[in-house]
This record gives C-alpha cells, structure tokens and sequence, in this order.
RNA sequence: GGAGAAAUACCCAAGUGGUGAAGGGGCUCCCCUGCUAAGGGAGUAGGUCGGGUAACCGGCGCGAGGGUUCAAAUCCCUCUUUCUCCGCCA
C-alpha cells in the first residue's frame, strides 16, 4: 500500500511512476483523491457529533443525581444517536471503497529502475562460460528420464498436468539441493522457519497477492466451514506475514529469515505448453529468504539477498546471468528485482532461478509493521525477498549443463556431502 | 468433532450500565544516600484517525465484528485465539 500522503501531496509523481510500469491507473489515483477529501469531511462531522454525545452522556447521571429532569434531553440524544449510526454507516462503506482502490496501486518503481516492460531487462553480468559440448547434448526432460530421476508420466497420473515425480536419485538430487541452500543460509546468521502451508486471507493481502492476484492461488475449500484459506504461492508470503501487526525494536533489525516450502501456483494461462519438465509446475521446491530493515538498511540487504543468490549458483559452478528488471516487470509489490537466471542449454535462454526483490514499505503498510527508531518514533520497516533458490530450474540446470558424453551427469561437488559422496549420476537404462 | 473456562497496558490483575479503566510489579525521572541496597515521591493505556503552524483539542481503542441504550470493559449475538477435559488421529 502507497502512503495516502504522497498520494495527496505529490498526485502527478504517483502517477508518473506507475506509468514507468507501463500502466495507467490516473483514474484510480484521482478517485482515491477525491474520496479522501469526501472521508475527511464526513469524519470531521461525525466526531463533532460523537464529542457532544459523550459530553451529555456525562451530564445525564449529574442531572439524575440533582434531581432533574433528563427526558427531553435523552429524547434528543436519542435523535443525534440515530443520526451518528447513519452517518458511520456511511463513513464505513466510504473508507472500504477507499480501500480497496488503496489495495489496488502497485507498488512505485524505485528511481534507478527502468520504466518499460521485460524488454527492457537490462542484463547486468554474467557468470561463467556457455557449455560446449563435443557431443549431442540432451534436454533435461529425456536426461531427468534416462538417470531415472523422475517420473512424469506416474506424477501426472497422480497430481495431473504440471505434477511430477522426483525418485531415487532425483529425489536425493533436489533434497541435497534444499539441504546445501539452508546451511549456506545457517552459515550467514539467517533464522530457519517452517511455516504452515496453508494461510488465512489476511497474508495474501499483506503480501499483495490480494485482491488482485486471487486467481493466481489454490483457495482450501472446506466441506464443514467457510473459513476462507489458500495454500501458499512462495514462503515469502508467510514469512513476511511472521510480525504482522507488530512493533520491532529498531536494534532487533535487521531479521533475517530462510523459509524452506513447496510453492502452489495455479499457472493458469501461462506458457506450460513450451515450458517442458519442471520448468514451469503447479508445486516446485523453494527455499527463501525475507529480511525486515529499516528504511536506511534496505539498499543494503538488497545487495546482500542479490549476492547471496548469485553465490549459490556460483558455488555450484553453474552459468548464469543477472537482470536487473524493469519496472514493469517488477512484480506488484516491489519496489526493485533483480532476477538470477540460470542457462538451460536445450532451451537456448537463461530461466529465472532467484528473484530479488525490495518492497520498501509496501508490504510493510498493509501489514502494520514497524519499528520505532531512535527518536522514539514508529517508522514502517522495510520488506526484502529472494528465493534462495528454486531448486526446479536449478535442476534441470544442473543435468542440463553438467551432462557427459555416456549419458552420465557430473554432481556438483558442494551437493555430494549432502548425496553420501556420489560424484556421478549414471543412467539406468 | 463435543463440553467447559478465559482474553483488560511491558507483566500480573481489579472492575455486572453512568463524571478521569483500580491496585501491584517493572520501567523512567526526582528525593534521601559517600556508593549500592532499602526507603520516600512523581510519571507511566500503547496506538490510530481527524482538526491545528504549534501548544493543544477531539473521535475510536478493554481479543475482533455487530446489536441494545441518552450512555457498554460491563448486557445480547456472531467470530477468532488460548487453556482444561473428552473423542478421533500421524
């Protein structure tokens, strides 16, 4: 959520730099102008009639006690009671009108961001060399197939289009791959979460995937009951719900967090169709970090996230390149991302395995969250994410990229502690 | 899933319709004291919204949301969470 205050003093900024996301929401920034002003009025009218409520209130029992007569004014007071619960009502579905087009507004790109769309991705730097191969080198799908790593046909059998199945050594690969991440993280100082998977509505709001994003979830419907939840897009969404609501001391921050979940993405109308394997699924692994600052620190962890994203991929020896995004492709509650995309070779592109990202006080508004800094006054923290990593396109990577001319595929060395020293993956068939 | 109890400030906790939501601990400041402890005194309901250049004024805040009433922490309804017991269960 965007500060009303900006909105009010600085219209023409708000605008202009949602138009950098190639979006245009004018209108919408207008009508939340002019219902601010409508809200103000009707709250200064309320509260004046709420102040002489209270006052008689207090002179009625006085009045009682002198033995005087109340009924004509509780008569009145019963009139102007009327009149209050009216105009709240009023007030009420003015300020959730308000709202809603509040939830509406992305977040504003950052300065040093790009305005236009994907195209405008401007590739930062790269990391190691393209494999040459001396051989016909094979997609992940047929590799992942022949070193039995997993099982696509059962998987659809068992969670349909977009599910598979990682087996044997596959699933050894990726656990080692989840493993290898969290103690990288343990060793940098970050706090290890395992949160529910399944979320009340509220996280979706504050994280922004709500009410614009809805279609995008899986919601748990439940035979008994109308509690509304859904089942989690990314950890980001419950890790930057964890302080909901809270005031931080500002020597408590920065908070470093690491969540390992599965992510449910329903990918309705996406591109599955090119996007083979485990490219693009409805459940993929990821690991992923949060960390709440303050407004001073953020630039800071942004490069701390986008580093150590980077160095992942890094150790495990894998071709990659750094986007920074522009702002239209920044998703809505950030400010700034800068992608790590990993080079899957039988596709000729570089797929995103780590997003990074800087929500500034976005989220940060529509959860409540703060701090109080050193003068005593209570500041919004900053929210930071970054998949730390996705394993479901680090692995295809990995076969991909490191692929021999048997059929083999060579682990990266810092996964084999977490494989029982196997150096070699060797195909079954 | 069933039954019961609870939710008030940083913590404990009183408060069954009426003028400022008791009290204690803690914390902050002051006094006393060579210093510390003990003792004495004062302050301490966070926040948020509206108005005002400001000092300040006002609205809302007793788990959340409704209702009754001139007036609700208090009465009524719905919900959430926690605890206890029972049932089921990895």
């Amino acid at each position: 959520m965007l500060d009303m205050k900006l909105i009010l003093n600085d219209t023409q900024a708000v605008k202009d730099a949602i138009h950098k996301r190639e979006m245009n929401l004018d209108d919408t920034v207008d009508a939340i102008v002019q219902l601010d002003a409508q809200r103000r009025e009707l709250i200064g009218n309320v509260e004046k009639m709420k102040a002489e409520r209270n006052a008689c209130s207090k002179k009625i029992p006085q009045m009682k006690k002198a033995g005087e007569d109340t009924t004509e004014l509780m008569a009145s007071m019963k009139k102007l009671a009327d009149t209050i619960k009216e105009q709240d009502a009023k007030l009420a579905s003015l300020q959730e009108e308000l709202q809603n087009l509040m939830y509406s507004l992305p977040n504003l790109p950052g300065d040093d961001v790009q305005a236009g769309g994907k195209e405008q991705n401007i590739p930062d730097h790269t990391f190691g060399e393209k494999p040459q191969f001396s051989f016909t080198p094979k997609n992940h799908v047929d590799l992942c197939e022949s070193l039995g790593l997993i099982d696509y046909e059962r998987g659809a059998k068992l969670g349909g289009n977009g599910a598979w199945i990682y087996r044997g050594m596959g699933s050894r690969l990726e656990w080692a791959l989840l493993n290898f991440f969290i103690s990288e993280h343990l060793a940098d100082g970050y706090e290890f979460i395992l949160p529910p998977h399944m979320l009340n509505w509220e996280c979706g709001t504050v994280a922004g995937q709500f009410p614009k994003f809805a279609e995008e979830v899986y919601h748990i419907a439940n035979p008994t009951s109308n509690d509304k939840k859904f089942i989690l897009p990314t950890a980001e969404t419950a890790l930057v719900n964890l302080h909901r609501g809270e005031i931080l001391s500002k020597d408590e921050l920065p908070k470093k967090y690491i969540a390992y979940t599965p992510c449910y993405r329903r990918e309705a109308g996406s591109y599955r169709a090119e996007e083979r394997g485990m490219i693009r699924g409805h459940q993929f692994n990821k690991v992923e970090m949060v960390q709440y600052t303050t407004a001073d620190g953020s630039e800071a962890a942004f490069q701390e996230l986008v580093g150590k994203a980077e160095r992942l991929v890094q150790k495990l020896g894998l071709h990659y390149r750094l986007s920074r995004l522009a702002a239209g492709d920044c998703s809505f509650s950030m400010s700034k991302t800068y992608d790590v995309e990993v080079w899957i070779p039988s596709m000729g592109i570089y797929k995103e395995v780590s997003s990074a990202s800087n929500a500034r006080d976005y989220q940060a508004r529509r959860g409540n969250i703060k701090y109080r800094d050193e003068d005593g006054k209570l500041q919004f923290v900053h929210t930071l994410n970054a998949s730390g990593l996705a394993t479901s396109r680090v692995l295809p990577a990995i076969v991909e990229q490191f692929q021999n001319a048997d059929g083999s595929v060579t682990v990266p060395e810092v996964l084999r502690p977490f494989m029982g020293g196997i150096s070699v993956l060797e195909p079954i068939k």
